[in-house]
DNA sequence: GATGAATGAGGATTCATTCAT
DNA sequence: CATGAATGAATCCTCATTCAT
């Protein structure tokens, strides 16, 4: 039945208009309550009421609750397996280990002090979240750690690694009682940590 | 087709030889349940099945799903609170921390590792339980951490009084990675703690 | 540990007092739901209204909506199964067929004509009920024809059997259309069916 | 960061060398999935999905989800409703239904055996698709049927001619569990259904 | 001490549908 | 022709809780 003839003159204008970003939001938004009061203890409309959109609107940028989860610690996860699989391949001075601490640390700011809250908070919902065990977060620490004191070494070694890694996570929690601002938070919780590390 | 008329004599023998303990039984395990899953995603039902009763026996004993942790809590807490009245009215001097430190790990090691996993990973839950903030742990572990360092001193040391009484905790979460048995673990995560100290 | 002296006197009352026999109820008001507009096209909700119960409490009741069918269905299939296994053992004689085809239709008179309605009308359903495919209905259904008409048997014969008891069943369906009321409607189907039978 | 400069001259050939029949596609896939799994329990996203498209691009296709079915059956409907009116207008002899037997096979054999399936499996679906009850295939059928057998014929008779066009769209259903290819299946069908003809 | 039955509120998720582009 | 983003209403189901017995 005979085509339109469509002619289209689309000019558009130079200003960026509007970059709507929904995801991004989201995913903002979520950590912010994640890390607040919890996983379980969010839900998805309250996500939504905080953005001004509906639930549904959630379901078309990611498949599930647990999936903004995944989304979130998606980043953090690549850059902690980098670093563990960087650190397996160093030799393992005295000195390796205050290096990953403070690419921990660097890794850990990304997201802002809620990211440290919500990771020491949300431990079971984290481990929970992938059958995929050993491309979970917590493997990937796992792995982390035994790059940097062998499974092998004494319990107390074992131990202070963990707890300085935790450390810098804690200080997002702890630090709510303390009037200081974050960067002085970080500061202080860096130099605890190196402190915990084994010969330090 | 004619319901059965049952007339039952109960002869219950006079010796009380056997104390039921429900009330304890559903504590150990709720504590089990909540230290590994959360608060929140253990249901009342989960708690129930796994010792065998109803749902509304659970509510026989207790008031609310609130109320078990608050049970759970009680002693805990009253404990804390006597430790920071004790702190608070001692010279603050530098061997104080240990003391406290030590009395710490004493009370939390009363209801096992469970306990410390729990109080780490359910702090949104334990802080909104009472709305009577000042009589929450929250509160206590604050006082108690006032009574160590003044709320004037340096980020650096409020900050350490805080991560060393939670290193003792997060022993319990981290030391699932760990292949020690509990007691070795609280004795690493004790000496680690005390290095955190302000002035140790 | 002084256990209870339990003596029962068990006189049942010849006046049945209130059955509250809600589980019942559900099942009934459920078949006649399912029966006429569909499974899928069934809510929950509209079943508790229909009753004047809660969501919750179907749930009370049965494990899911799927649960509610399989209650549904397990009396008519044990029946058709126990049919089946009775075939099996007769020998294959022209008669076999006829006395079959009797207590198929006094199996699926049971529920009334809603449950004929139901079977046909809700296959697909009924067939992914359960992954133990050959406990489903469908699966008895197709033993009761094994044992009948033998799988090597011609097209023709495999599909009169057949043909023959859902005769019976669409009797359900499509008797919506003519006035009459069911048992000449299932009278004349039974006659039908038996024409169809192979050798009649 | 500047959007880009589009200028686009479109300008469509005249002759429509590429028919892109994605409707008819549409309808094929529809049919397939309604059959297998029932018009409820498939949504227009599985629809979507199986054809590589936006749900959207369904919508720019058919109006509404119901649309699809109409659409499904129009043509069948249209060929029901002139094979009834032409049997009206015949004399009712025995060798009439042989023929509207025929035709009726003939019209079912169109789409396939999915679309028997689907007119036995959804007749509650299609009964409700259209409020203008008359137009609807259901009424359609009635008429076809009180035009072989009058509605003051005996239920028996009533009985037969129904069963015996549906016993046409069983097949597609039981055939299921036959080992046999379609051709053979729809011949065995045509020469049953012949059988419960009222006076064969 | 404990249960069986029930409730009301809310959970995550999916649906058919719309509309600007 | 078709899409990406979004909506509102509905879905099944679970939860903490209650209460008569």
């Amino acid at each position: 039945m005979g085509k339109q003839r469509v002619i289209v003159f689309a000019v558009s204008t130079p200003t960026a208009v509007e970059p709507p970003r929904t995801r991004e939001r989201i995913l903002d938004a979520a950590l912010a309550l994640f890390a607040e009061k919890g996983y379980d203890a969010t839900s998805m409309r309250e996500i939504a009421e905080q953005l001004g959109i509906t639930k549904a609107a959630l379901y078309y940028h990611f498949d599930s609750k647990a999936d903004i989860v995944r989304a979130m610690l998606a980043d953090t996860e690549r850059r902690v397996a980098e670093l563990a699989a960087w650190a397996q391949q160093q030799p393992c001075t005295p000195d390796l280990s205050r290096q990953v601490l403070a690419r921990w640390s660097d890794i850990m700011q990304a997201r802002g002090l809620a990211a440290f809250r919500f990771v020491v908070a949300n431990r079971a919902v984290i481990d929970e979240l992938g059958p995929e065990r050993h491309d979970g977060m917590h493997a990937c620490v796992g792995d982390l750690c035994t790059a940097l004191v062998p499974a092998s070494a004494s319990v107390e070694d074992q131990l202070r690694i963990r707890l300085a890694l935790m450390s810098i996570n804690m200080a997002g929690l702890v630090g709510t009682d303390i009037d200081a601002d974050e960067s002085d938070l970080l500061t202080a919780a860096r130099r605890l940590a190196l402190e915990l590390l084994p010969d330090a």
